[in-house]
DNA sequence: TACATTTGCTTAACGGTGTTAAATTATTTA
DNA sequence: TAAATAATTTAACACCGTTAAGCAAATGTA
C-alpha cells in the first residue's frame, strides 16, 4: 500500500520539524533555554513523542551538530572550488570557515563548545582586563614605532590572544592529543607573531 | 562585642566554603551538574542559605569567574617579573596564559564559556572531519617538501585552526566588538600562517 | 458488520532543578 | 524569665528530562 509511504514521509516530515524547532528556539532564546516541551509547544505535540524519533535531548543536539559539521564542510568546499591555486583554495577556505561561525553561530557553539553562561554581567567586571592589561604593556613595548596607535598594539594583542586561546579551546574539548605537538605550536606560535609584531 | 567580629568571620567562612564546595563539585563532575543542593549538602547546610550570601546561582559562578581573572593576573604578572627584555617577558606571559588555562581547567572554561554538552558521541562522528580534510590536502599541496611528514602537517592545520577557532570564539561571546579590526586580522594571520609554512 | 489489535498520542507521574515564603528553632536582648 | 531577633529548615512553586500507563482512533481480521 502507498499510505505506508506516505506516513513514512509525515514522520520524517516530523523529525525535520522537530531540528527545525529547537533551532529555532536556541536562535530566540539560546542553548540554555532550550527544553523538551518548548519543541514539543513548537510542533504541536506533547513532549513524549519527540522520544519516538530521538532517544533523548542530546541526540537531537547530536543530530544538530552532524548537520553543522555536513553544512561547513559543503561551504569550505565550494569556497575550494572557486580558486586555482592551492593558496587561493587555502585563504578562501579559512574565510567560508569564518563565514559559516557567524552564519550559523548557533550550529558553532555547538559543534565547538563555545558557549557563555552569564555574559551581561561579565562585562561589567574590571578584574577581566587586569592580565590583558599587563600584556597589552608589553607589546607596546616591543613595538619599534614610537607612540605605535592604539588600534594597531589591540590587532597585534588579539591576534595572539586568538591563536593562544583557540589552542586552549581544541584542547579542552578535544583532551588532550599530542602533549609535545601542542607545546611546539605554542611556541612556534609566540616567536612567529612576535617576530611579525614589526612586520 | 567582640562576638559580632567573630559571627563576621563565620560568615565569610562559609561564604568561602560555598565558592569552594561548588569548584570541588565542577572538578569532580563537570559545571552541568552543579547544583545548589549539591553545593548544601557540601558545606552541610540546606539550600536557602546559600541565598544569604549569593542572589542566586549565577552569583556564585560570577564570584568564581572574578576570582579566576584575578589569579590569572597575578600568574602573569610573576611571569613577566622573571624577564628582563620585552620579547622575553611576552613568551613568558603568554605560556603563563597557557598553563593557567590548564592548572584552573575549570575556571579558565568559566571565564571563557568554553563547554561541551555532548563531548563523548561526538568523537564517533565521521562529518566532524570533512571539512578538516578539505583543508588538510590543500595545505599539503602548498607545502613545497616532497612528502611532507604527517606531524608537520597536522601542526600547520593546528596552527590556522586555532588561530581562527580562537578569533571567533573571542567574538562569539563577546558579540560583536570591531568588525572590520576583525576581518584584517583574520586576513593578516591567514596570510601570514600561509607564507610561515614554508619557514 | 463486529471484534481484536495495533498505532498515535496524551495524561500522569518520578526525581531532579533554581528559587521563594512560611514555619521552626536557636540565640540574644531586655 | 519573657520578648525579640537571628539562623536555619521545611514546604512549596514552576520548571526540567524522562518513563509508564491509559485512551482513542485507525487498522486488520472473522
Amino acid at each position: 500500500m502507498g499510505s505506508k509511504e506516505r506516513i513514512a514521509r509525515l514522520k520524517d516530515e516530523t523529525r525535520l520539524n522537530i531540528l527545525d524547532a529547537a533551532l529555532d528556539i536556541v536562535k530566540d532564546e539560546g542553548w540554555q533555554s532550550l527544553s523538551m516541551r518548548k519543541i514539543a509547544d513548537k510542533i504541536e505535540y506533547t513532549a513524549p513523542i519527540i522520544y519516538e524519533y530521538f532517544a533523548n535531548k542530546e541526540g537531537i543536539l547530536l543530530e544538530l551538530t552532524r548537520r553543522g559539521y555536513i553544512i561547513l564542510a559543503g561551504e569550505v568546499r565550494t569556497a575550494k572550488q572557486l580558486h586555482e591555486s592551492p593558496a587561493d583554495q587555502l585563504e578562501a577556505m579559512w574565510i567560508a570557515y569564518w563565514n559559516f561561525a557567524f552564519k550559523y553561530k548557533e550550529l558553532y557553539r555547538l559543534m565547538y563548545g563555545v558557549d557563555m553562561n552569564c555574559c551581561e554581567l561579565k562585562k561589567s567586571m574590571p578584574e577581566a582586563e587586569l592580565a590583558d592589561d599587563l600584556i597589552y604593556e608589553v607589546i607596546e613595548k616591543i613595538m619599534t614605532v614610537d607612540n605605535p596607535p592604539e588600534d594597531l598594539v589591540c590587532r597585534k594583542f588579539y591576534t595572539f590572544w586568538s591563536i593562544i586561546h583557540g589552542l586552549i579551546s581544541i584542547n579542552l574539548v578535544n583532551k588532550g592529543r599530542n602533549e609535545e605537538m601542542n607545546q611546539r605550536i605554542l611556541k612556534d606560535a609566540i616567536k612567529g607573531i612576535i617576530k611579525y609584531i614589526n612586520d
